[in-house]
DNA sequence: CCCCATGTTCGACA
DNA sequence: GTGTCGAACATGGG
């Protein structure tokens, strides 16, 4: 679930819960993503202080308890925030509980691969102030995407749209759905788009991330039919513009969906 | 059993 | 050093 749109809809989750005051922390021992954390270091941290801040940016979410207490969350690949009644006895999945009287947040992850810290200071932590520019409003410009795509000239545009080091929050599907809006092929070279092309690209980048937050951030719901995203994963699933069957292949290592003779390499 | 999965990191290699 | 690619991580579903 988590690109940048299931993030920020798994920082309103814990939002909701603003003003709670730990009594107790529950965690998993000795699984992946809570690494180097343990439970005392966590109680410690957090027990007696108030959910004050909630922040998401990209993949990343920051929770900031009390003054001083930063708890970051990344969802990985199957990471999820939720809610629940403060008897809760955690299961298999749930790594981490922060309980509060009325309220427990969650964090739960069947498979792992997201990733707990806690950083602790009067300031966000360094990683969060050295963010990358957000994708939404004026955060990224074109000059500054013009540049990283001629930096990673030759590597397809399928892979460039998933670094986050400029792209925060991308994932698969979003760049395949700014692709296929932007009508460029998911191979094409970074480095070799006209000027005309990364105008088209800037600006699918905005629609997409603005569509996705507005559906599944503010609405709670998926994309409409209009977008690639209804039809990416079905199997004779069609181009909703041109109606032409949309192929599956796997380029710069992730298996990717276009819309052939919509998306054509070029020179 | 096999393959696949909205992610990141690390080691091998050019 | 730079850049790219595949494997690995842990678990479940088809």
């Amino acid at each position: 679930m988590p690109e940048l749109a299931e993030v920020e809809r798994a920082r309103r989750v814990w939002a909701q819960a603003a003003g709670m005051v730990v009594v107790r922390v529950a965690v998993r021992g000795g699984v992946r993503c809570l690494r180097e954390v343990s439970a005392e270091v966590f109680e410690k941290a957090l027990v007696g202080r108030e959910l004050s801040e909630s922040l998401a940016h990209g993949k990343q979410l920051l929770f900031r308890f009390g003054e001083a207490a930063w708890l970051s969350v990344h969802l990985g690949m199957a990471g999820r925030l939720r809610r629940d009644v403060p008897e809760l006895v955690p299961g298999r999945h749930d790594h981490l509980v922060v309980y509060g009287e009325r309220v427990a947040l969650v964090y739960q992850d069947y498979r792992q691969f997201g990733r707990v810290r806690l950083d602790e200071g009067a300031e966000p932590p360094r990683w969060w102030r050295e963010r990358p520019a957000a994708l939404d409003g004026e955060g990224l410009t074109v000059g500054a995407m013009r540049a990283f795509l001629k930096r990673r000239g030759r590597a397809p545009l399928k892979a460039v749209l998933l670094m986050q080091e400029r792209f925060p929050g991308i994932g698969n599907w979003m760049a395949d759905e700014i692709l296929w809006r932007a009508r460029i092929h998911p191979a094409q070279p970074a480095g070799s788009l006209s000027a005309r092309k990364e105008r088209d690209l800037y600006a699918a980048i905005g629609e997409v991330v603005r569509g996705a937050l507005h559906f599944i951030a503010g609405q709670g719901e998926d994309p409409p039919e209009s977008w690639l995203f209804a039809h990416r994963w079905r199997d004779g699933g069609r181009c909703p513009v041109s109606g032409k069957e949309l192929v599956r292949e796997r380029i710069g290592g992730r298996t990717t969906c276009y819309a052939p003779g919509r998306q054509r390499l070029r020179e």
